[in-house]
DNA sequence: CTTACTCAAAAAGTCAGACTTTTACAGCAC
DNA sequence: GTGCTGTAAAAGTCTGACTTTTTGAGTAAG
């Protein structure tokens, strides 16, 4: 499936990256990059390269006469999209995904308001063309196409506000929405509340009314808040 | 003033990123790493690994028998720090400043929220003791020491949030107030409503209260909006 | 026993050159 | 015009030698 033939270079990445942000390596452990270069097989150059773009994701530090240093957690560059993937992708995943929900909910009503305010027409055109297709594949189990609507629609409205640090979290958004519908709760129809509410906002975005969009978002945003707080309960109450 | 020995890597990428992000080489533009690295005067290796992590940062995409071609802005990894600093130096800061500006606005009332529930002792008091430490230097130019304790209070709010890509934004929300102070509005007192907002901020963590104190934030964001407004003005009006 | 200095080794950093692989493009045949 | 083929350009990879920084051990002085 994944892509075989893509260099060494990512190759090797691919795999070290991933074994690091899932913890293998604990921070503060020390790795060698001739060690390193000898266990994937690669040259030094390669194994390199890696490093340096390890390094640049703040996930390890090099230092001569020491090594590679993995680096604690709280250094990483969380906002970066491939260690996002990473983290998804491993063993703390449920962690992750209420972080970025969490995060998706403080952004995209803000968004919306702004995307009220600055929407073209175009947008306005493509974000009541989502919220119809997502009407129209609500009921009968078809999810796949669902969520190709409920992804570009937040895509838009991201998009749409004009504001290039939203737009930007469009793929995490849209790493969310995947993963509910396919690790999650894949078996029964999206709540038909959720439905109503993005054509309400597409109203909204059209009408220019910054307030309701964002009051209206407000209101999906709480929605998954909610279904995570059902298929992954928070840390503990006070 | 900026370290000057940190290895040839790291000086070439100091170089070349911001060039990138300033637009000296528009989207589209084509280098050769062997032109690029008789250029710096460094070898091929270093300059190698300098495009492997501007590759990983999105700004440029290396193909064979084509070069490094540089991508379009909305391509870039507009998150990872070096880049936003790498901008905030360039030409469009003001922009750049705006789009921070309004993702912090987003983000910091809903963290200090988070924040009410979830700040353990220490924290609450640290956030105490920073907003005094505003209080006590709002007055009389002493903007550099109040500008420390503006910075900590914020650092303290989103880490007290408990959610990891809010605690990654104090770096974001530090060079917004560090530019603040420097760049644009040196001249004056901080504005007394903010610092007194700041206080009550503090008071509303330190309860428990999480609407007071996502309320309380958002006029703060509000208030830094409007100063942005006045500075910088938006694109333009509908 | 502690402090300060020296020095050797370890690891990353840098360089140079040769070779491989992919691929855009020109030129040719149809 | 369409399709094939070959060539050259550029990135990708490997190897080995060399340099630089830095740690920590050993040693001498207080």
């Amino acid at each position: 499936m994944t892509a075989q033939a893509r260099g060494l270079h990512a190759r090797v990445l691919d795999s070290l990256g991933p074994a690091i942000t899932a913890g293998a390596y604990p921070p503060g452990s020390v790795l060698r990059t001739d060690e390193l270069a000898q266990r994937f097989e690669v040259s030094r150059s390669v194994m390199r390269e890696v490093v340096r773009v390890l390094e640049s994701m703040h996930l390890v530090a090099s230092r001569r006469r020491v090594g590679v240093t993995v680096r604690p957690t709280e250094e990483w560059n969380v906002y970066d999209p491939q260690v996002i993937r990473w983290r998804l992708a491993g063993a703390d995943r449920p962690r992750q995904l209420r972080s970025l929900t969490v995060l998706r909910s403080a952004v995209e009503p803000v968004a919306a308001g702004l995307a009220a305010r600055n929407a073209t027409a175009e947008q306005c055109a493509a974000l009541t063309e989502c919220a119809l297709g997502m009407v129209a594949t609500s009921r009968g189990r078809r999810l796949e196409e669902y969520l190709v609507h409920d992804i570009a629609f937040h895509r838009v409205v991201l998009d749409a506000s004009g504001n290039e640090m939203f737009a930007r979290l469009g793929d995490v958004v849209a790493e969310i929405l995947a993963g509910r519908t396919h690790h999650d709760v894949m078996f029964e129809d999206p709540d038909p509340a959720a439905v109503t509410l993005h054509v309400r906002v597409a109203e909204a975005v059209r009408e220019g009314d910054a307030d309701r969009a964002e009051a209206l978002t407000r209101e999906i945003a709480e929605g998954a808040l909610r279904e995570l707080d059902i298929l992954a309960p928070p840390p503990s109450a006070r």
